[in-house]
DNA sequence: GCAATGTTTCGCCCGGGAACGAAGTATGGA
DNA sequence: TCCATACTTCGTTCCCGGGCGAAACATTGC
């Protein structure tokens, strides 16, 4: 008899396609209610109340009443990291949806991947960074060099803030339709919170995707192309 | 409607305790036949042959025929690492299997990964190499930098089969049990061959978990301390 | 050839669980 | 206070899918 931990149970819990289909919505980050979950899922009030109360109990989402809403959202990075991992296995697989329909594009331009950004963007983001110099290597992932940490902080992100909170500044996180790495942790929450306030990204109603306005369209490259000439310099610790 | 992968036929068909098991199983890396799933999973022949149609047809796993045996395997490590993030996800919120016996401690300590070192074994490997300069962050990953081309080839590893194949020499694959990277990629299976090769692990007949032989208790550890020395000197390119 | 072993196909049973309607409970606004 | 909204609980229905036994099929060895 093998050891381990009981995948089955969580596989079951992601393996009903209204659950699946109202983790893939809460992969926006976006707190949802049990009600707009329902109309994501095409099911009725009674069995979303069931699937949360089963999502809850597997740890998998956190619920929080307000008011007479329940707020929904995933229980945490974790489980955001490991949906995503199952979207690149599912994509990798030809699991893909009925058909690949215009929303498909700009999902795979910039999208939402629970609170950081994913899709070319998000790429060309870490691409940018690295190139930069901003990152390195650590003994437990990636982490931010001196040079990344004055990049981030000429952007007008609260470095202090990030460095004192217990979230890992840098984590990576495999992205399901570049087939690889951008970058997640509290920077990279902090990077798409400052591009939705410079109003370079705005989010959408219905979808993870994210709308890339003109300005975006306009600084984005201006600055990956900016952060990764500062490489060209001599290189940091 | 959200768009994306259709992650609820992935979790569907790791959702079942029987398919759970069978794959646990096969990330032990060994092609196994379908009889010996019939009885890692504890049930009969002709429901593990309609299993393994589902998980073929899934893109999960791979079968051939070799005489009057069907030996099968996970259809790459992509799925295996995917497994490995579920594995992860699992441990963390608690579904844990019924007791933790003594084969667990055993799995905790080094086990296989699909092909490659996991546990504790594993990420001390991984923590090594990097404290030796052997790896460095690429835009894609992790990559081998010139000084752990040579460490590895001092190894005695065929760098050159290496860098010849088409899998990448370096991934990182998240352990469930120790929360942090551990090697793998084409240079984390060559470097599971050679320990094997050099008998300072022994794989054990029922469960993924690696047994450490004498030499290896008094080897690994060496080798570990040898290559994070490596880079005390000068920095590597 | 025949027996032994490994795997698949077929037919059947059965349980779990997803879904809904109706009724019950909480919250907010008029 | 009374209604509307949001959600949950209960009871019921129904179907999907896992499981097995028996038999067919395939391969190896004697």
């Amino acid at each position: 008899m093998s050891h381990g931990p009981d995948i089955a149970r969580i596989g079951a819990l992601i393996g009903d396609p209204a659950r699946a289909a109202m983790l893939t919505a809460l992969m926006s980050g976006k707190a949802l209610t049990a009600s707009e979950l329902a109309r994501v899922a095409g099911i009725g009030a009674p069995t979303v109340s069931a699937h949360l109360v089963k999502l809850a109990e597997g740890g998998l989402i956190a619920a929080e009443k307000q008011g007479r809403h329940r707020y929904v959202r995933l229980a945490g990075a974790e489980v955001a990291e490991a949906l995503e991992a199952l979207l690149g296995l599912a994509q990798s697989r030809g699991h893909l949806p009925f058909r690949p329909g215009p929303d498909d594009q700009a999902m795979r331009r910039a999208r939402v991947c629970y609170d950081h950004l994913a899709g070319e963007l998000g790429i060309a983001l870490y691409r940018a960074l690295h190139a930069g110099g901003a990152l390195a290597l650590a003994p437990d992932g990636v982490a931010l060099t001196d040079r990344g940490h004055g990049l981030l902080d000429g952007l007008g992100l609260d470095m202090p803030a990030l460095m004192r909170a217990r979230r890992p500044a840098c984590r990576t996180c495999l992205d399901w339709s570049e087939r690889t790495h951008h970058l997640a942790g509290g920077a990279g929450a902090a990077l798409l919170t400052r591009f939705r306030e410079l109003g370079w990204l705005r989010p959408r109603q219905t979808s993870r995707a994210l709308r890339v306005t003109l300005e975006g369209e306009r600084e984005l490259p201006r600055l990956f192309e900016r952060l990764g000439q500062a490489g060209q310099g001599p290189p940091g610790p």
